[in-house]
DNA sequence: TACGACTCGATTGGATCCAATAACAAGATG
DNA sequence: CATCTTGTTATTGGATCCAATCGAGTCGTA
């Protein structure tokens, strides 16, 4: 079997996740240096598929790079994450609408128990429930290309997302878990329309929130 | 001055809008293959920078890329070319709610010279003065990334736009027209609303008319 | 002392060469 | 005669080497 062309076979590939999800574990700050040599070095290969890595993450928004200078983890401005925001409460409400008809009844349970778990989790494990709760969430939906914009909005705003949620105590701010538990409910009803308002007020309200932290912003 | 690091300094960036230029003038057709040895001799350069473009503009959507296998000008189906009309009637109205503020009264006067031009031109010329017309009725907005977006997917869609008003002779309907001007009205009365309405209605409405012609995406 | 030019070092960009993979075609065998 | 196998060839993926560019530090001068 198999012969499926393995997309981590290319090595490019390989150092795109790696590199990828060491930003998003917060490893790699917005602003720290990205030499290729080190990549090339700690992925066990030539400087060459590096820089095609680096290319894609530029692409994607992860990574930012100087002709002849060389590469740093992207940094937002406020006015930029702002975009992402206002951007993501007109795409997220449609892919969600598109997938609540497909979502199985034990992915609904699943939400649940996700909403639920949320709300006694430590910082980082909330932050990783949170994106389980809304991946899933939107799982139902077939629109490929619709979903893979909506995760990278998701990876450029992280770091800030992380720093938002330090900053004002996110896991014991309960209007993020009302939400959350109304967007269940939505779902469980099938009930496109309140959902789609839901999560649009979901991502509006947090962006309204931000707006008043300037401050995450600061070069260090 | 300058020492603006040109970016078509950059091989790679010569070659990505070489190549991007070709297929959105429609000389490569969706599925025509690509050879990185022609596309390095074209442009005079090796193999090394054609490599990395391909990736980039696979990230772009406009190629597609098979693992030791080689590249092909992508080709959409009906059902993710719904879906980028999907997404553009969600962010479009966005992006020229945000744009008219800023818009100068001599770029109004030019949509609207604009628009009248548009229903005495012959096919190539339309595609050209239609792409004209809104991407100047985006132009006041601040949002880089959310205007690359838009642009990503009028790039992707091109081919079968093009297709598209061949078959339905789009010049000559006037339903396109009488909207382009409804919404010169609506951005010269500085009206957001009534504009956001005017462009996710005028997507909304290719959008459907598209899926009356499946035949548009059958492989040749 | 402060500012500017210059040199040196480090890092990236590009070209050539080699290895690996996959498509294609011819031949053998059931 | 069809089908599977195998060998060949063309094309892509990767590594090493060389050139170009940028930044930092130093020296000189006003």
């Amino acid at each position: 079997m198999a012969s499926t062309p393995r997309a981590d076979a290319l090595a490019s590939q390989r150092i795109v996740a790696g590199l990828r999800a060491q930003i998003l574990a917060g490893d790699l700050e917005p602003g720290a240096r990205i030499r290729q040599e080190d990549l090339a070095e700690r992925f066990g290969a030539s400087r060459l598929p590096v820089r095609e890595a680096l290319r894609l993450l530029e692409a994607e928004g992860l990574v930012r790079l100087v002709a002849n200078t060389g590469a740093w983890v992207a940094r937002l401005s406020l006015t930029e994450c702002t975009e992402a925001y206002l951007i993501r409460e007109r795409l997220e409400p449609l892919l969600l609408a598109e997938s609540i008809p497909s979502l199985s009844e034990p992915a609904v349970s699943e939400l649940d128990r996700l909403a639920d778990a949320m709300e006694f989790a430590d910082l980082e494990t909330f932050l990783v429930l949170d994106r389980q709760f809304h991946m899933l969430s939107f799982s139902g939906a077939a629109s490929e290309s619709l979903a893979a914009q909506v995760r990278r909005l998701w990876n450029t705003t992280q770091h800030y997302r992380r720093a938002f949620a330090i900053l004002v105590d996110i896991q014991h701010s309960h209007l993020t878990h009302h939400e959350h538990h109304l967007m269940v409910d939505a779902i469980s009803r099938r009930d496109p329309q309140d959902a789609e308002a839901l999560q649009a007020l979901h991502i509006r309200r947090t962006r309204k929130a931000l707006v008043e932290h300037p401050e995450l912003f600061d070069v260090a």
